[in-house]
RNA sequence: GCCUCCAUCGUCUAGUGGCCCAGGACGGAGCCCUCUCAAGGCUCAAACAGGGGUUCGAGUCCCCUUGGAGGCACCA
């Protein structure tokens, strides 16, 4: 690794960015750093009748979330570009052409419909589908003749049919395949598009791209890649075909009907519902980073420096890896901790907001600390932390009576408590605290009895932050008068 | 069907021939701490898919079987 990578992350934006682009995207990026090399984000949208509109805004947002800023690209340049290959139709036709010229390509003017006789054909006769060769040994003078004539066509690179490819994958090892189950591929479609195949290797090569880190599903088509990288007589870059992600039970990829069930769930393999679940970024990048590589036998809790420290090829795993969404609860746990009072204060504010309370900053950084360890996503501080803005709460009957207590003696221990917090001249935890526990010394109670009347009261919950910091966040008044509630509320119970 | 990849606790993984009657983490069970809920600490249960080789010695190398996955488009 003591050379500068380039690495590219190539998405084509016909779908949303989940979690294996991310991973994908974090290693380019994570080896990019660490050999101080580039990180390229190329938009691979040649097959305009897919892309999505939005689908490039909501994968370079979620790069950005991520903290994956790259160094070349859309919106930053650099000397490689365009960096978007709808920008790059000519490029790849040149290059098409002097494949032909170099007798690694031809022209084929089959049509569609022969084309699909053929392969219905060869599947009858129980046959791998494949291109049957027909235009193969047309000459380019004929060829140049019907194109010139207005025939459609596409062009084919002109796969060997006899020997093997030996290619080499550097987490993998060395693969063979046959040349005579390798397709001639299509190159350059009929309306002048070149096709990934092309297009990437052409890209890969002008853009001096060092590693290349994709999904397994290009290891079908890998010996293509790199016979076409050879065909120019160009050098290939190191190939990396990570594993995919499996659903959780490990039985294959999410299909689109688990993927809904899973947002429903609050968990998702999208970037940007992880972000509204309340997900850290850190805690997203820590937990993928580990699907597929590792660092030793007991280190796991990561930073994105520690990763750009740590990171390394060798240690890259070929398995594909079940998404297991607990553990991503565990390290969000593990990153909301630590975070600093104010940076995680910060980032609670929005998911305030979104349920329509208007946090003041001042309070919002006396809670942060009393709920810190308790999240285990952010969205959670809402629930847990509500009552610190509300006007008033409404305290459930039965919750206010403790276990083993009858609503009689819960109303007399509530009318001691007030007793008590009326008589002080201060919430201040450290203050109050002694004072309740004695009143509990003098009942003769258990502290989680008289504690859990004064909860409720208070929080209008059975679960709730450290009671005694909580109330001196509320202040005196408010404390006094959610106390008078309870106890009006357990008269009347008591009066029916 | 064909091609290719993968194979250690339920899950993520450590392990590159002896250090492994297999280590860590999540989850699970239990205990401790404790004003609730957490967090934290400690303990426990839990795996080398099967069969052949190679070797003095195999989780580690080779082969087969099985299982799982991916791909077989004028998609990426």
């Amino acid at each position: 690794m003591e050379i500068s990578a380039r690495a590219r992350f190539a998405p084509s934006p016909t779908g949303r960015m989940h979690l294996g682009s991310a991973r994908t995207a974090l290693y380019d990026f994570l080896l990019a750093q660490k050999t101080k090399g580039q990180f390229i984000l190329r938009i691979e949208d040649t097959d305009q009748k897919r892309t999505l509109e939005g689908a490039e805004q909501e994968l370079k947002d979620g790069l950005r979330w991520l903290g994956l800023q790259w160094d070349e690209g859309p919106d930053v340049g650099g000397d490689f570009g365009p960096y978007r290959q709808t920008e790059r139709k000519d490029i790849y036709l040149q290059y098409a052409r002097k494949l032909v010229e170099l007798d690694s390509a031809f022209y084929c003017f089959c049509t569609p419909e022969k084309l699909k006789k053929v392969r219905d054909q060869q599947i009858e006769n129980k046959e791998n589908t494949h291109y049957d060769g027909t235009c193969r040994n047309i000459s380019i003078a004929e060829a140049d003749r019907r194109i010139a004539d207005g025939e459609t066509h596409v062009i084919r690179f002109k796969t060997p049919n006899e020997g093997q490819t030996r290619v080499v994958d550097q987490m993998r090892g060395e693969m063979t395949f046959d040349n005579k189950t390798l397709d001639d591929i299509i190159l350059v479609k009929s309306d002048g598009f070149a096709l990934y195949h092309l297009a990437a290797v052409v890209d890969d090569h002008l853009m001096k791209i060092t590693h290349v880190f994709r999904g397994s599903e290009w290891l079908p088509t890998f010996p293509l890649h790199a016979l076409i990288h050879r065909a120019f007589g160009w050098k290939e870059p190191v190939w990396v075909h990570l594993s995919v992600f499996l659903k959780p039970s490990g039985k294959g990829k999410m299909s689109k009907r688990e993927q809904a069930d899973f947002i429903k769930d609050g968990k998702s393999i999208f970037i940007k519902d992880l972000r509204d679940l309340g997900y850290l970024p850190e805690a997203v990048i820590n937990w993928i980073s580990l699907m597929g590589w590792s660092y030793d036998s007991h280190s796991e809790f990561f930073t994105m420096d520690d990763l750009i420290d740590k990171f390394s090829l060798d240690k890259l795993n070929a398995s594909p890896a079940a998404i297991n969404f607990t553990k991503l609860d565990h390290f969000n746990g593990l990153h909301i901790r630590n975070l600093t009072i104010q940076d995680l204060s910060h980032r609670l504010v929005p998911f305030f907001e979104a349920k329509g309370y208007k946090p003041d900053p001042s309070i919002m950084e006396k809670i942060t600390p009393i709920i810190q360890e308790r999240l285990v996503t952010l969205d959670e501080s809402v629930g847990l932390a509500g009552f610190f803005f509300e006007e008033n709460v409404a305290p459930d009957v039965q919750e206010l009576i403790p276990n083993k207590m009858s609503a009689g003696e819960a109303y007399a221990v509530a009318n001691d408590i007030l007793m008590v917090l009326e008589s002080a001249n201060t919430v201040a935890h450290e203050v109050l605290e002694p004072q309740m526990r004695e009143l509990v010394e003098k009942l003769n109670l258990k502290p989680g009895q008289v504690f859990g009347i004064l909860r409720v009261a208070v929080t209008g919950s059975i679960v709730s932050p450290p009671l005694f910091e909580s109330m001196e966040i509320i202040g005196k008044e408010k404390v006094l008068e959610r106390m008078k509630n309870a106890i009006k509320i357990l008269g009347q119970m008591i009066s029916k």
